[in-house]
DNA sequence: AGATAAGCGAGACGGTACGTCTTGTCTTCTT
DNA sequence: AAGAAGACAAGACGTACCGTCTCGCTTATCT
């Protein structure tokens, strides 16, 4: 059966999250308005409220739909430098606008748990999938421990740079991330 | 020199962080309004905008006010064990209403640098000491390496709990804490 | 060309002008709250901010639009009987509630002078026209002098009144609007 | 009986009148604040609510306080000039910054009615009486009729000036008042 | 001289209205 | 039916002013 009436237009859905994603990169997610946001996409509030249930879903989803770009998947044979990359990348990220954009998604999923399971399926998941190929290779090429525990060891990977950004606002300079990977590593590898 | 004018009430600044605090473990923090804050305490709106700023720093202040307890410093001989109560507390902690509150907070820090500010020298640092203790001692009995980087440790042992709390919002079993300290210790241990 | 967008609701308006009159008849000019126009309109305070710049401005349009029944003109064929009949229905007028709110009216005026403006287009001018109309009269029977100055006699008319209700606050006895009229009409000189 | 305590500083009285009426004077009697006044005169805002009940009082009282200057007594043996003289002074005055107070105190007055009896005995009522001695002389020599009614006389030539000021909003030009006298000396009608 | 009492400055406080802002829904006409 | 325009309800925000109060200090008279 085909469907009646004025069809959805694609443009438009475009120009919503485009417009929501630029005001949030220039004002932060508690200044983006959803008036701000049909007037910059030049469309009409309710037509957002159409597609979605609130701001928090627009402006979150318009940040993961700009973040689809190929995560970077490291293989250099090593996992110590294959994780060096992979958190270098990721804190060169979280110093760009875009990174304290995700704290402020963060601190947003704190308070709606929709925003929070839209960043974790769509943003940290497939980031997660990569660290555990690195893992995996390690393991595959005996230079992790046969009976690692996955999830775990990418908590202590990820977690110090985020525990920093969220907590306690320290400084993420270089040298960390080397100490945090030498860390965990020593302590996952085989003796 | 002697104050003049009318004295500030005691009576009434506790009044005020207690009908916060109240409200904030009840409603939770976005759900708490000055206005409630003000008739809850019997209180005028304006006494409670002279002494803070907004909101968020009069609610930010009455946990921290109630946060006050005996931070517990477990001192067992061991490291291992003094890190398992440590991170044990912590982790019962952050499952009770104050722990959601927590990270309610935490996020609001990421909206409002005062906040951060608060919880950071007012809750987190006198924690941080405690776990520092910890470290020393086992320095000092020879248990960990002499050059530990201090700050680096406490943020790999403390990190995983919070990540799992605000990012992944995985479960935080008794075991994963084991995990957590075994992997970072068996890192920053002497061989 | 078309209106676009929801129109404004005529029924709203007059909601919030009857709520407004009601409570400024009932209570006072000084009494009236926008919340409570609000409230009794059952209507958000935002709408009435959106279609009026402030309180004094609704409850003068209230009034305003309250007082837009018929101006008696009298006309019995003598300038005499047609301004005690015009200053008759004036001074009973000014006995009544609605009397009472034009004082409070014209004294907000002198510290807003866009009530000012309101009342004097909307209120006094088409009244002025009538007592216009009975001198233009008396001066085409041959009663009145040719070369009156029509703005002159209305103010000399009407004045006292006004002064008695607004300045003296001395009672305004029917004997009171006799003699003003006749004193306009033949002056307090010996002839 | 002597007074026991401290006794009231008459100082600190003409400093609160003076700083009330100064204010009054720049701002206008809605932008004059309790606060302004006991800053300005270098006073506590409790000593101001020690002797006068309310702004309004202080206000009004230190306009009248200040309006004590000598009322002008015309006796040039013409009732018409001592009138064209009177009204002159009064309508010079009110074009200054105190005739714009004196209107916003009348429009006071429609709210409070301790401000209008204020007002009407101390201001008005003394130059009331300047007024009846000029027409008290004009009948004795005379000039005016016999059973004239004073109080209505005095009515009808003070009235259109505040008329025009307070509700109309008509400019006071010279002419003006020489065609009121001369009106209500002689009447509008054909003799 | 010391006690007593009111005057006074400073400023905290309760109360209450203001006018603004944002969210999410609803209504009308246009495409 | 989708969409633009924009009206609307709800309700929190932070500000302003009023008039009252609570301190401690000062300035008088009374004992």
């Amino acid at each position: 059966m085909v469907e009646k009436g004025r069809p959805r237009s694609e443009k438009i859905e475009k120009a919503i999250l485009s417009a929501a994603y630029k005001l949030l990169m220039e004002t932060g997610f508690q200044s983006v308005t959803v008036e701000s946001i049909a007037k910059e996409a030049g469309v009409s509030k309710a037509t957002i409220y159409k597609w979605w249930p609130n701001k928090a879903a627009v402006v979150v989803d318009s940040f993961l739909a700009a973040a689809q770009e190929r995560i970077p998947m490291p293989n250099t044979g090593s996992v110590e430098k294959d994780l060096l990359l992979q958190l270098g990348n990721l804190s060169d990220f979280l110093e760009t606008d875009k990174g304290r954009v995700i704290t402020e998604l963060i601190a947003q999923g704190q308070f709606d748990s929709d925003v929070a399971n839209a960043y974790r399926t769509r943003y940290f998941a497939p980031r997660r999938l990569a660290a555990r190929e690195i893992l995996q290779r390690g393991i595959e090429r005996g230079e992790l421990k046969k009976d690692l525990d996955m999830e775990l060891s990418i908590d202590l990977i990820f977690a110090p740079l985020f525990y920093r950004m969220l907590v306690t606002g320290a400084e993420i300079y270089p040298d960390f991330i080397k100490s945090v990977v030498s860390c965990v590593l020593t302590g996952i590898k085989v003796p």
